[in-house]
DNA sequence: CTTATCACG
DNA sequence: ACGTACGTGATAAGC
């Protein structure tokens, strides 16, 4: 028999609604409801395997119940918008499904449903109507059975007329008189005073009916029959309001409920708007355009692969086809990639996928592929091509011509999502599920290389899934119009980050060793004494010791706590040392430790043994605005603003002998593209001037002339500037200066009313986000802030900070990142042998001979200077010496 | 594997 | 009223 699934689409959607954790995709749309919904839907099809479905909606506020009662659904809270909005979206997603929906003016879903279960049956058809609403079970007949949902909406329950009958004891068309007699409070129905489900239904099953129950009010007594008698019409009334309307004029054939099966080609990309990766990769699509899929559970159908192992046999095969070649993947593992250890690559046409063991590469007859790779006018697209260059490098091969990493431009199409292996974009994409790298090798110490056939198959499919990944990008950076900023910027940029890390910095192993040994011995001194006045040794590095020997054992007032305990941090220990003079020990203790366990033995361990140097990770693909970060050792965080630390950038120095270390930092970077972007005339001005900017802010904020900005002046204006760029809130600029809220406030408003293209700036960008849903750099580059509509103050906050901050920390990026590409060009233009070492957010390392050193100090300033040109001036100062320290 | 702390821009 | 400054990575504890 054919089966007609009915759903109320309103009672589900609210359900899911309630029922699923708040879920937002990476645009801020809201998306739980939908998601529980169609989770739910799925579910239905696949359990029930129905022949036509229909979903039902509540159309416009007023039905013909008002007429009679205008009360009815009184008092129900207004849908939240985060619920509305996902109405369309719910619609939008039926009709990808090839699923039809209805709703008709003047009537409830409820009416829809009942109308067409009644016809339904009367054609023949099995009915199962699906809603949270026990209103429903009404309609329950031989060939009509009711699902209820339990639980949320993860469970549903099915009632026919013996389910009903064994828990009321009711036939299903006196589920109305039940209504009737004790209400409903959700739809505002009054029904009868004092009387429950288990008065209700008493009376029912001595009497049957509400009109029974009336007529036979008599023969009851006391507080009952006097509610009965005086709420009679109620009652009527109620049982009325609870009654389905069966005859909704309804213009839709069976022919139109038909449900055929989920395309593929409709409801991916449908799925893929919302991010419902999990259900797409339920669904099993394949990732060949427009197949037969289906539904099919959560079955994780792999289509299989050919692929063709590369030997002296089947080389000329490959070698034949090397013009062809679209897509490679170079699997290696090992954390740092300097290190990593290849295991060998795929090569693959769209036809075919060749696998190369590293083995084979290494030998004699492999050339032909080695030079393949090292060829920069080949164009190379693959994932992840910076790691692989860098694993190739250490083991004698070169990889060049990379024109299209799928890595690095889902880093720039949403650099906050975090998930961006393969697979993950697989999924992201509606693509053929791929396995994770994690089930494929294991993780952690578990991690193997598999088999050869195991891994050949498993990174043919990667590089199948990459190269529909690769278009499928291409065009979503076309639309971004990111074009620039991927093919010129970035995928340049990736080019010369890794021919960076390959040359290092040299590190002299003796003077750090040396510089070691002076902080152990301040170290051990301290430690000696700190135990002294303790009277108790105890581990200093724990911050739970030590909060136990400061608060318990001395006694020493409590200002801050962590989840875990005391707080122990150089803010609070500040305030505790005029408490205890064993407070600035320890203050001291922490930075030499810091400095000794950090920088000295840290870094010592990340000289290499073959180069002398350290090698640095520059990742492209982390930070959220832009900015670069570095890893193994980090760089970017070597000490500078405490002398003693300082003495570490010593022992950075040029590679070859009798050169210098030159170095070049943009001075205030953010604040100039701020007084860009703003177009700030004050700020511009003071940059056309080329003032000391945090001077001039203090004069503007506190009405004085240049002479009479005193140093406190100064530092709080300099405070009010970073929080500008970081987006300001007075609570943050009072912890900042260490002031009261009110007054951080009152500088927040001197400033805004001194510079007000900025407070322009701040109220647009914030709005931009809120209608965009995303912020954009110079460089277009974007920055989804989903939360910026957020109902919690503080979630809200951080992302409209974040829309502030984001711009100009982002511009500051995308300008460096031209420099880089720029100098990286004047070097090969000008034959120069002087190499670009290091980039740290605003400062660019260089190492120079000697006969270079007058050309680079003007051609690195000029040249960083030009790289963007905005309404102010780029200022970038040049220093240099024999070492990184000198450089300053 | 998470937490606290601290180094940088 | 709410209660955080923006962006990173390394180390040592302690579960």
């Amino acid at each position: 028999m054919e089966k007609l699934i009915l759903i109320d689409g309103n009672s589900i959607i609210y359900r899911a609604f309630f029922a699923m954790p708040p879920l937002t995709n990476s645009r801020g749309l809201h998306t739980n409801a939908v998601y529980g919904f169609t989770n739910m839907l799925l579910r239905l099809i696949q359990e029930e395997k129905p022949s036509h479905i229909l979903v039902a909606f509540d159309a416009g506020k007023e039905t013909f119940r008002h007429e009679g009662y205008k009360e009815y659904k009184g008092g129900r809270e207004k849908t939240p918008h985060e619920l509305s909005e996902q109405f369309p979206l719910m619609r939008e997603l039926l009709e990808s499904f090839g699923i039809s929906w209805f709703e008709l003016a003047g009537y409830e879903a409820d009416d829809i449903i009942g109308t067409l279960s009644k016809q339904g049956e009367e054609s023949g058809l099995q009915v199962l109507v699906v809603t949270g609403d026990k209103d429903m079970l009404q309609v329950v007949s031989e060939n009509v059975k009711v699902a209820l949902t339990r639980k949320g909406i993860s469970e549903v329950e099915p009632y026919g007329p013996k389910e009903i009958e064994e828990k009321y004891g009711l036939r299903p068309e006196q589920i109305i008189d039940l209504k009737g007699l004790m209400g409903d409070a959700s739809d505002n129905i009054p029904g009868v005073p004092g009387i429950g489900e288990k008065t209700a239904l008493k009376l029912l099953h001595q009497y049957g009916s509400v009109e029974e129950v009336l007529a036979h009010s008599d023969e009851l007594k006391g507080k009952m029959k006097e509610n009965l008698v005086n709420h009679a019409e109620d009652a009527c009334m109620s049982k009325k309001l609870a009654t389905i309307f069966q005859e909704v004029p309804i213009e839709r054939s069976w022919e139109d409920m038909v449900f055929a099966g989920i395309q593929e080609d409709k409801a991916a990309p449908m799925l893929r708007k919302l991010e419902f990766k999990s259900l797409i990769e339920r669904m099993a699509f394949t990732a060949s355009p427009a197949g037969d899929a289906s539904v099919s559970g959560d079955s994780r159908v792999v289509s299989e692969v050919d692929v063709t192992i590369v030997n002296s046999s089947t080389l000329p095969e490959l070698t034949a086809l090397l013009p062809q070649i679209e897509v490679m993947y170079v699997e290696s593992y090992g954390e740092n990639p300097h290190h990593a250890i290849v295991m060998g690559m795929v090569l693959s046409t769209p036809e075919r996928h060749f696998f190369v063991p590293f083995e084979f590469l290494k030998s004699k007859e492999a050339g032909v592929i080695v030079s393949w790779l090292g060829d920069a006018s080949v164009p190379k697209r693959g994932y992840d091509l910076h790691r692989a260059d860098l694993a190739l490098h250490w083991q004698g091969v070169s990889l060049a011509g990379e024109e299209h990493d799928v890595q690095l431009a889902a880093y720039i199409l949403d650099p906050t999502d975090n998930n961006q292996t393969p697979s993950d974009l697989a999924a992201k994409y509606g693509l053929a599920y791929l396995t994770p790298d994690e089930e494929v090798y294991g993780k952690g110490a578990k991690f193997k290389v598999p088999d050869q056939e195991t891994l050949s198959k498993h990174l043919a499919r990667k590089a199948e899934v990459l190269l529909h990944i690769i278009a499928l990008q291409r065009s979503e950076l076309e639309k971004n119009e990111m074009n620039r900023l991927f093919y010129e910027l970035e995928m340049p940029l990736s080019r010369i980050l890794a021919d960076m890390e390959k040359q290092g910095i040299a590190v002299n192993r003796a003077d750090l060793t040396q510089l070691g040994k002076e902080f152990e011995s301040q170290i051990t001194k301290l430690v000696t004494r700190v135990y002294e006045i303790a009277g108790t040794e105890f581990n200093l590095n724990s911050p739970k010791q030590l909060g136990e020997i400061l608060f318990d054992k001395l006694g020493l007032p409590v200002m801050k706590k962590t989840k875990t305990g005391y707080s122990t941090d150089a803010e609070v220990l500040e305030k505790l040392a005029p408490y205890h003079e064993i407070v600035q020990y320890i203050l001291d203790y922490r930075q030499l430790a810091k400095l000794q366990s950090t920088y000295v033995e840290g870094l010592l361990k990340e000289i290499s043994p073959v180069t002398g140097k350290v090698h640095t990770y520059y990742r492209q693909t982390i930070a959220a605005t832009g900015r670069l970060s570095s890893q193994f050792p980090n760089l970017q965080n070597i000490p500078i603003r405490m002398e003693e630390g300082r003495k570490i950038r010593k022992v950075f120095v040029p590679s070859e002998e009798g050169w210098f270390i030159l170095a070049a930092d943009y001075s205030q970077i953010e604040l100039r593209v701020l007084a860009h972007i703003s177009e700030d005339e004050g700020l511009q001005e003071a940059f056309l001037h080329d003032l000391d900017i945090h001077t001039k802010t203090a004069m503007d904020v506190f009405g004085v002339s240049a002479e009479e900005v005193d140093s406190n002046m100064r530092r709080s204006a300099k405070a009010v500037n970073f929080g500008i760029v970081y987006g300001i809130s007075d609570y943050g600029l009072s912890q900042n200066l260490n002031i009261t809220r009110k007054e951080a406030s009152q500088f927040i408003e001197r400033y805004f009313q001194a510079f007000r293209g900025v407070r322009r700036y701040m109220d647009d960008i914030v709005l931009e986000a809120k209608r965009d849903g995303y912020v954009k750099t110079l460089l277009e580059r974007r920055r989804y802030l989903p939360e910026i509509n957020a109902s919690n103050f503080n979630i809200r906050s951080f992302a409209e900070r974040t829309a502030m901050n984001t711009p100009i920390q982002g511009t500051a990026a995308d300008i460096i990142k031209l420099a880089m590409v720029l100098m990286d060009e004047a070097l090969k233009n000008h034959g120069l042998k002087s190499r670009m070492l290091l980039q740290v957010h605003d400062e660019l390392v260089f190492e120079v001979p000697p006969d270079e050193m007058d050309i680079m100090s003007k051609l690195v300033p000029v040249t960083m200077g030009r790289a963007l040109p905005l309404s102010v001036p780029l200022k970038a100062e040049v220093s240099s010496g024999l070492n990184w320290y000198e450089a300053k």
